[in-house]
DNA sequence: ATGGCTACGATCCGTAGA
C-alpha cells in the first residue's frame, strides 16, 4: 500500500503533471490540497480514465482537498465536524481499510495577525477531531500540507527563520499535540539524509538554492507506523517546468500481515 | 535591500500563499 500526499496549488495547472506523476509513482491513495477550484472544474474524468475515483471537498479559487484512490473510497466526511468554517480544508475518507485523513492547514501568514489566530484555532479544532478519530480507527493517516516545519532540522535556515510564521513556538506546540495523541512523523520512522524538504519558494531561486521547509507530512497511528517501510519526498516533480512550490511526500506500508 | 514568484479573478492590479 503507497499512500501520499501532494499540494498541487490548482489542480487545473498541474493536471497534466499529476497524470505523469500518479503513472509514475503510482500510489494507492493520494491526498491533494490547493485544488483551487470546485465542481465542475474539477478534473474528475480524466483522473477515473487513469484508474483514480476522487472524494472532493471543493473551493473557489482558494483551498480544496480531495483524496484520489485506486479502490473505492467510503464514509466520506468534509471538514472539521463541529468547526464552523467556510474554508474548505479537510476530507476523509477509509481506503482499503485505513481511516485517510486529508488535511490542508491554515498558512497563517504571520505571527500576530488574524489568519495566525485563526491557524492556532484551527489546530486546536483538528486535535479535538483526530483524538476521536484516533479512538475509532486503529489504522489512522492523516496527510497533508501543515504548513508547520516540526523541528530546526526541517527549516533550511533556521536563524532566518526563527520565530516567523511555519515554525513558531504555538505553532510548533500545536504540532507536537497532535503528535502527543499517538501519531507518528513517519519521516522520523528511518534515518534521512540532512536538508530534505517539501516546500521551496518560487522566489529567489529557493528550489535551486534548497532553502525550503518540510512542511508537509503523513502522520500515522501506531499500528500503521508498524507497517510503515519507507517515507520519503519526491523532488521529482519540483524539477519540471511550472512546478507546484510543493512536493510529493510518500509512504509505503506493508500490507496483508497485520 | 523585507524585494524576489505563481495562481486566481478580477482586469491591466489586489489577494494569498509560505
Amino acid at each position: 500500500m503507497r499512500l501520499a500526499s501532494w499540494n498541487v496549488n490548482s489542480i487545473k495547472v498541474r493536471l497534466p503533471q499529476l497524470l505523469e506523476w500518479l503513472a509514475a509513482a503510482r500510489p494507492d491513495a493520494l491526498c491533494l490540497q490547493e485544488l483551487k477550484t470546485e465542481e465542475p472544474g474539477y478534473p474528475r474524468a480524466a483522473l477515473e480514465a487513469a484508474g483514480y475515483v476522487s472524494v472532493v471537498n471543493g473551493q473557489k479559487t482558494y483551498n480544496g482537498v480531495a483524496i484520489l484512490s485506486r479502490s473505492p473510497a467510503t464514509d466520506v466526511v468534509a471538514n472539521i465536524p463541529g468547526f464552523a468554517d467556510e474554508q474548505r480544508r479537510v476530507i476523509a475518507a477509509t481506503v482499503s481499510g485505513i481511516r485517510v485523513i486529508c488535511v490542508y492547514c491554515p498558512n497563517g501568514q504571520a505571527v500576530g495577525s488574524d489568519k495566525y489566530a485563526y491557524k492556532l484555532r484551527w489546530f486546536a479544532a483538528l486535535k479535538e477531531y483526530l483524538s476521536a478519530e484516533i479512538r475509532n480507527h486503529d489504522r489512522l493517516a492523516v496527510a497533508g500540507d501543515f504548513n508547520v516545519a516540526p523541528e530546526d532540522r526541517d527549516v533550511h535556515d533556521p536563524k532566518a527563520w526563527e520565530g516567523q510564521v511555519h515554525v513558531s513556538e504555538p505553532e510548533r506546540a500545536a504540532w507536537r499535540a497532535l503528535v502527543a495523541l499517538g501519531l507518528q512523523d513517519s519521516f522520523r520512522l528511518f534515518e534521512q539524509p540532512e536538508k530534505i524538504f517539501s516546500w521551496w519558494d518560487y522566489r529567489m531561486l529557493g528550489f535551486r538554492r534548497n532553502a525550503g521547509l518540510r512542511i508537509d507530512h503523513l502522520l500515522l497511528s501506531a499500528a500503521l507506523a508498524r507497517d510503515c517501510t519507507a517515507s520519503t519526498v519526491d523532488k521529482a516533480p519540483r524539477k519540471l517546468e511550472r512546478p507546484s512550490d510543493h512536493a510529493p511526500v510518500v509512504v509505503d506500508l506493508k500490507t496483508g500481515i497485520s
